[in-house]
DNA sequence: AAAAATTGTTCAATCGATTGCGCATGATAC
DNA sequence: GTATCATGCGCAATCGATTGAACAATTTTT
């Protein structure tokens, strides 16, 4: 009837014994008798007993709960991740508490804040694009609180960081660019404040040096994410006096849509100029021509981040850790030249 | 130094008076002496005070916190919606946490479970598309906690629900397709167990009919959201003797792929066969042709259902609400004929 | 048979807040 | 000069658990 759930008072008075024997034949301490553990048990079962949560955070100072703050769950990357992470923790019984800073410093250092408000046992975190300062985490270190850095991660702190091989990968990527024959290689890199976008750029300018190609300042474009002025770059380096005869672009969106105006001004991909993407979306296989991307581990990297925030939560003194988890050169038509010279 | 926070026991004894004048200082109740509070604000003020989220939860029975579950946060659609849901959240001070049922009955169920037994103030669902049964909800109705349905709702439940108008936009979507002149209009339907889709599939026989076109069964498929057997679909339409002159596809990257296909096998788009998709994924923007569409206002789904709730929440005798949000057809070129007959 | 150890249970404090009730104190009323 | 009242504050209970310490009751040891 009453809808006041069922507590270990009541157990105790329907037994006519105390809350601390109830209590201790629930949690299997010690020292109960084992018909009176008997009693009890059937008791909380025919009441349907569930402890209350509340109570348990606040008697043991924790919530079984993670916070994760991340740029924005539109953002294909992070929604696996998120996959990742969930997963993790739910299998060991943990909640997750989902933050969007929206690419603010100022919303991801309320969203810091409020998780914890929450008391949160831990947090997970890939920072915004617009954060270039750290101070809102030192509040985290002090109070020690486990965090774990993902994708986007802050090198300078001392903190456990997991991360893809940025460098490595777009390393690779323009290097199957130079295998297939081209010859001027344009990028379309990140937003320059963002450790990961100044990786991939690295990795590019890296791989033209190896092969003895100049880095040319006009081959390269920075741009954001939100990809508002593609087609106005696209149009720039159609234009330019020795127009690219390839380019990398920041993702997969920014690639169709390059090839989009690409095509429309007569230009064959890839013999005329190829076109490798970034992220593995969807898009990229139903494209004409499919698109050669990049696949970023990011549902591992969710989960991997879980597994060792969850080790510092249970373990206070487990060690920080750094961990790589490699990307994937995906190769499709887009950059696959029939007639390499 | 100590990582202890600050409380209202150590205000008061710095003041040497009790806690209750504290407490009451501090939620500016009443009954406080005028130079008393000023003395206890600024001794907080100074410690940095912030109240222990975990003791108020406690003794107030709630969390300040609203459960989301949905069946996955990769589908952009409830990636918008939770935007959507978190910003309206957030502003009125709540957390949110979000749940994925991963389309399985089970999860939901546990899902539903966990976000119970962490006492979130109310709930926001969107059903798996494997549950077809209501049973699990009951706890939440006896519990008295909040609940809104958004998008894949349950009408049979006496509860708050937000969806859009699937029938009458896939009315508006066949009819446009039948003013584009398309004859033979076929459709990828969704899973039939799914309350949105069955509603679509009404609404494009129901303009069928109103034209006088015959609705037939070969040109109606169901598939899932998954989109694994698209391509074995759309040979078997080519197949077709009569083979139809528009698809009404159940989202758009069916329709993308089916595009694909469909111009592999050398047919022209709209001329040949028209596609309408469903959902105004970015996709639709870059394919060859532009992709005609349907624009669920995903966002504002999410937005509504949480001001929904938190009134709810707010006040316990809030009227239930049952609302819609207008969907929006999008006309680009695959279904825009220049020779209509 | 007295001392010691074991077993099973209860008491009461604790986590950090809120809040009803009661008690001084001083002011006002009559 | 006593009765009444408002003001300001403290006591202690409460939310629902956990847990150290104390204490019976019984058994074992010597």
């Amino acid at each position: 009837m009453s809808s006041r759930s069922v507590t270990i008072k009541d157990i105790a008075k329907i037994l006519g014994i105390s809350k601390s024997t109830v209590s201790r034949a629930l949690s299997e301490h010690s020292d109960v008798n084992q018909e009176t553990r008997k009693k009890i048990l059937e008791v909380a079962q025919q009441l349907n007993y569930q402890p209350n949560a509340l109570a348990l955070n606040l008697k043991q100072q924790r919530t079984n709960t993670i916070g994760v703050i991340i740029p924005e769950t539109v953002n294909r990357f992070f929604a696996k991740a998120i996959g990742g992470i969930q997963r993790v923790a739910n299998l060991a019984g943990y909640n997750v508490m989902i933050c969007q800073s929206d690419e603010s410093y100022i919303t991801e250092k309320n969203n810091l804040r409020s998780l914890i408000a929450s008391h949160v046992d831990g947090v997970i975190i890939s920072v915004s694009s617009e954060t270039d300062r750290t101070d809102h985490f030192d509040l985290l270190l002090q109070k020690k609180i486990p965090v774990v850095f993902f994708d986007r991660i802050r090198e300078d702190l001392h903190t456990s960081q997991v991360y893809t091989d940025n460098y490595e990968i777009s390393f690779a990527g323009t290097e199957h660019l130079i295998q297939q024959g081209c010859q001027r290689i344009a990028i379309i890199a990140g937003p320059q404040n963002l450790h990961n976008s100044r990786n991939r750029l690295n990795g590019y300018m890296d791989a033209l040096k190896k092969h003895d190609r100049p880095v040319k300042e006009s081959y390269i474009v920075h741009s954001n994410f939100t990809g508002g002025n593609i087609e106005e770059y696209t149009r720039y380096l159609i234009n330019l006096p020795q127009r690219p005869d390839a380019v990398f672009a920041i993702n997969d969106y920014a690639a169709v849509e390059m090839m989009h105006v690409f095509k429309k001004n007569g230009l064959k991909i890839p013999d005329d100029i190829a076109v490798l993407g970034f992220n593995n979306e969807n898009i990229g296989r139903f494209v004409e021509p499919p698109l050669s991307t990049i696949d970023l581990p990011s549902y591992d990297m969710g989960a991997v981040s879980a597994e060792i925030l969850l080790a510092q939560i249970r373990d206070a003194s487990a060690p920080i850790q750094r961990k790589l988890v490699k990307s994937q050169l995906i190769i499709r038509e887009s950059t696959h030249r029939i007639t390499t010279p």
